[in-house]
RNA sequence: GUGGUUGUAGCUCAGUUGGUUAGAGCAUCGGUUUGUGGUACCGAGGGUCGCGGGUUCGAAUCCCGUCUUCCACC
């Protein structure tokens, strides 16, 4: 894996940069549709490459390793083949998974026993059998095995997990060495940083990462609920410690006003299941603020979706129309909202890198925030 | 015509020997959703219990009349 930092913005710390793997180039910042379970719902492969156009998608180790389980994938020579998707994939490696199932696991030194929400039977990951199990899924940028803690999170707790991440991390990469390749094109490893709201904790957990020398890095455990002002902060303790020279990838934000104020503070790579999941539920994320389709002032409002028309759907059904496929239950509704919150998460990052190559991020940034954060 | 049966929210229905402010599902309206356990979740509005009378401290519930639904028999 390669980065080339193209551009850093005159009055921001945003910036512009190229991520090449064997898969292809990453034009960051980035955002990265969730395929959860080797799709990214609701959306055809077409759809995906030629309509929505990322360079990079996610996958999940945990649902993957339940479903269809590694012996699958590696019979199919990996995820990209099994889904037909010849660019970028990256997998979250379940660590986010063991947070939000809470009630089903158990979090110990060596390892965190869960149970699968599918059929109640109990498995185990470790840093060890988790790189394995994402040396065999096969994407091209891999997650380090980590305890992502709730909000709100006491100190104490915070500085054990952050430590045990950090042991984590050092298991992980041991292993990783000892695990040769899959397929025959390469893997990069993100190590990430915890230490949940706290700025010492932070600067420490960033230090020690950075140390490990990864060729790019991550920030997690946060958009766990914690408001919008503390997660800025702790980007910001984190992006001045990190390597300029390296991608960095905040996981699981969010919302357009997130992705814009994180890319001011220096972040490149940004995952969020909010267009997709929301987009099913009937939210609609445009330029100008969001759309409860399913309100009923747009019952007759004939007017296209988005006048914007980022993706095809935007012109090519009303309002009221995708209203009514979400009134009758339609699967159809949920893709095109899907498909339209997905064009617009992207078409935001690629006017952010326009603007950042352009050197006027930072006005255009205030404007956009402004201008979205309205519901409609 | 006779006998039985039915009537409770927009719809389909619960509602105990009569006992607080008559409930549910669906529908309607609004909200929530941040490294996807999400066809999800939360909340709100909506009822002269067919109608009229009676018994009772108290009636959706018991009695009478009437209208209505469906069934059977003339």
């Amino acid at each position: 894996m390669q980065f080339d930092l193209k551009a850093t913005d005159t009055s921001t710390l945003a910036r512009a940069g190229s991520i090449t793997t064997d898969h292809g180039v990453i034009e960051t910042p980035i955002f990265m549709p969730v395929g959860t379970v080797g799709t990214v719902k609701g959306v055809h492969q077409r759809e995906l490459e030629q309509d929505i156009n990322p360079d990079v998608i996610l996958g999940n180790t945990y649902h993957l390793y339940l479903r269809p389980q590694t012996t699958i994938l590696e019979k199919a020579g990996g995820l990209h083949k099994f889904m037909n998707w010849n660019r970028n994939i990256l997998t979250d490696s379940g660590g986010y998974q063991v947070y939000s199932l809470s009630a089903n696991r158990k979090i110990k030194e060596e390892g965190v026993k869960f149970k699968s929400h599918i059929d109640g039977s109990y498995h185990t990951f470790t840093p060890e059998n988790v790189m394995e199990i994402q040396r065999t899924i096969g994407a091209d940028i891999i997650m380090a095995f980590d305890e992502c803690t709730p909000y709100p999170c006491d100190y104490q707790y915070a500085k054990r997990s952050m430590h045990m991440t950090h042991r984590w991390l050092e298991r992980c990469i041991t292993h990783l060495d000892k695990t040769p390749l899959k397929y025959d094109y390469g893997q990069t490893f993100f190590p990430i940083v915890q230490g949940s709201t706290y700025k010492d904790l932070r600067k420490q957990s960033a230090e020690y990462i950075a140390s490990v020398g990864a060729e790019g890095n991550a920030i997690g455990g946060l958009s766990v609920g914690e408001p919008a002002e503390e997660m800025y902060e702790m980007t910001a303790v984190v992006t001045e410690i990190l390597p300029k020279d390296k991608p960095r990838y905040l996981m699981g934000v969010g919302t357009p006003i997130n992705i814009l104020e994180n890319i001011a503070l220096g972040i490149d790579m940004f995952d969020c299941v909010m267009p997709t999941r929301n987009g099913r539920n009937g939210m609609l994320f445009t330029a100008f603020g969001s759309i409860n389709i399913k309100n009923k002032k747009w019952a007759d409002d004939f007017s296209e979706i988005d006048s914007m028309n980022i993706t095809w759907v935007d012109t090519a059904y009303s309002k009221a129309y995708l209203r009514h496929l979400f009134t009758v239950n339609e699967m159809l509704g949920r893709q095109i909202a899907t498909i339209h919150n997905l064009g617009f998460y992207l078409w935001l990052v690629r006017e952010a890198r326009k603007h950042i190559l352009a050197g006027d991020f930072g006005v255009w940034k205030s404007k956009m925030v402004k201008q979205m954060d309205n519901r409609l």
